[in-house]
DNA sequence: AACTATTCGTTTAATATTAAACTAATTGAT
DNA sequence: ATCAATTAGTTTAATATTAAACGAATAGTT
């Protein structure tokens, strides 16, 4: 049943995806100011939608990334004064990140620097079409996460 | 007109993209032989579906990398004898690659080591979703491949 | 023909990342 | 209470990547 190119088109959807993602990647990263990263940036934002404080393993566990490229990152932007870290009093083990004001306002300019962005492409794509894309995506996304662990 | 979250739906389609990228590059990775990485196996692909021979530059534009990241990729495929990198007669500059029946056989076997999980892919959505969703995908990528040089 | 500008590939220094080893601290089982 | 196993974060060594400088070769201009 399956076709002769189905595993060619399987193939192309998930190059199409790593494409978009190298060029909106590229696209946003050079909009973000003061040589922020994407990575930094994600982690700023985090605390703005999730939660306002957490450990380094967390943050590594939300992000899918090692624990020491979240001591990396962490670092970064303890360096630029955007986040504090501080021991946890109830566990000698744990350490606990919090975004400073400073931080909040570079999260706040960098979302102000990438509209334009954001904007071209609901420009180019209307918001609508977009966002009908998004469900099938969630359900790919789902499958490959679940999927990992076995 | 524009929504107050568009821009967060926006958003969300990229982030999506981005998960589902690294969900699938690690995957993806996993099951080629002999510790080739992606980019690798990319490149010889490339001389089965596009020409028999190539410059390095000419990759790198392919691909979009540097012509530094290529000079690192073929070497990593010539130390494996994978490719068979010489001068062009006709430029001192410009050298010229191809890929060897090492480098053949290689690509068939990752093929062939890749080929159980898309089908898990096709079965989960199956090839018809993941066809229909190709030519939106193609069209965002068109837009932020001709964007990228303004 | 001679000079200048461009092009091609490599090298260098820097960054972000991973896997694995390591240290310190906590938990659990007996 | 002790000791082994697990957990949290850091460090180290390796890799893939980029941007920029470089050297050599070619193309273009006068």
């Amino acid at each position: 049943m399956t076709k002769p190119n189905s595993n060619e088109r399987t193939f192309q959807f998930f190059n199409e995806i790593g494409i978009i993602n190298q060029l909106a990647s590229n696209a946003f990263e050079s909009c973000l100011p003061d040589g922020m990263t994407i990575s930094q940036f994600t982690v700023l934002n985090w605390f703005t939608r999730v939660d306002d404080e957490a450990t380094p393993g967390r943050l590594a566990t939300a992000f899918m990334v090692t624990k020491g490229a979240m001591t990396n990152t962490l670092k970064r932007l303890e360096d630029k004064g955007f986040v504090h870290i501080r021991p946890d009093e109830h566990s000698g083990r744990r350490k606990l990140v919090t975004m400073t004001t400073a931080g909040e306002k570079a999260r706040a300019a960098a979302i102000v620097a990438v509209e334009p962005l954001l904007k071209e492409v609901q420009k180019q794509f209307g918001a609508s079409d977009l966002t009908a894309s998004i469900p099938f995506l969630e359900q790919v996304r789902t499958f490959l996460d679940e999927r990992r662990f076995r």
